[in-house]
DNA sequence: CTCCTGTCCTGCCGGC
DNA sequence: TGCCGGCAGGACAGGA
């Protein structure tokens, strides 16, 4: 389940341990993941050496100094670990791609539900790749706004849960921080999206900005089977206000106290939102 | 266009 | 104890 934050978190990993390092050769282990890896990936980055690691949504893109490069999407279980140089690898289940270094060192895509997948793309072509052509603009830039996401919630009849995580409303929220920015920000998972508007929508930019930093800050979080991209074991277990706590207290976020209720999971779109009736509407 | 449902995959967990 | 069904969910295809 990694989201922007998680993925966030792997590529600044992935910049402190190999930028500017060289990629001696790359083994698909398994190259059936969501989509096949192309085939010439590890002859188009034998060799080269990476010059730059972008995040866009729940994607990390690497180059290398040829102008090549790759999108990485980590799908729902998807882990980077990555195996400095010296250390001994020891190889997992579902150790899918790896990326040998020219120190010795070692980068691993790891993935038991094959949600995920690799792709190349270019430095100079990737914004048009199909993943990003139409996506939404990234939370934590000055590209988002209320405005701006009023604008794209207008005329959406679908609840506004659902329009969170549509990609192109807003790039790298998932259902966990679709979830928590909702309680965030009092509104109702429930609502029409047409009808968050004016001080709703400003509310909702706010709070989906902040769920988002606050989860940055504290390392990534996710539930179950994720570990940090620098090859520490353990999982980030953030302190959500409503995800997973069906049956828990309202206990409500920062200024807001809770009101003392239960904390409730419905299902829309086949998904499960968490909420509190009594605070969001 | 938007909306909604089904699909992919494996590991985990609850129930019997 | 072991089996089995259900669930988790991001992105996308396809139908309404």
């Amino acid at each position: 389940m990694p989201e922007l934050p998680e993925v966030e978190i792997v590529k600044r990993a992935l910049e402190t341990a190999a930028l500017g390092a060289g990629i001696s050769d790359v083994r698909l282990n398994r190259p059936d993941l969501r989509f096949p890896i192309p085939p010439d990936l590890p002859d188009i980055l034998r060799g080269q050496v990476i010059s730059s690691f972008l995040r866009r949504g729940k994607y990390v893109l690497c180059f290398v100094e040829s102008g090549a490069g790759f999108v990485l999407h980590l799908g729902m279980s998807g882990v980077v670990k990555i195996i400095p140089a010296g250390e001994a690898y020891v190889p997992r289940k579902h150790d899918h791609v790896v990326f040998m270094m020219a120190d010795g060192g070692m980068i691993v895509f790891n993935d038991p539900r094959r949600f995920g997948f690799l792709d190349l793309v270019g430095v100079e072509d990737w914004a048009t790749y199909k993943s990003f052509a139409a996506m939404g603009p990234e939370p934590l830039s000055n590209d988002f706004n209320g405005p701006v996401l009023a604008a794209a919630l207008a005329g959406r009849k679908a609840p506004i849960k659902a329009a969170l995580l549509d990609q192109k409303v807003v790039a790298g929220v998932g259902n966990i921080y679709a979830c928590e920015a909702l309680y965030m920000a009092g509104i109702s998972p429930q609502r029409a999206a047409r009808d968050v508007q004016g001080a709703d929508a400003e509310g909702l930019a706010v709070a989906v900005r902040e769920v988002l930093a606050l989860a940055i800050e504290s390392g990534g979080s996710s539930l179950k089977d994720y570990y940090h991209a620098d090859g520490s074991l353990g999982y980030f277990q953030h302190h959500f206000s409503v995800y997973d706590r069906a049956g828990e207290v309202c206990r409500g976020h920062g200024a807001r106290g809770g009101c003392g209720k239960v904390i409730e999971r419905i299902v829309q779109s086949g998904r499960s939102t968490f909420c509190c009736s009594s605070c969001q509407r």
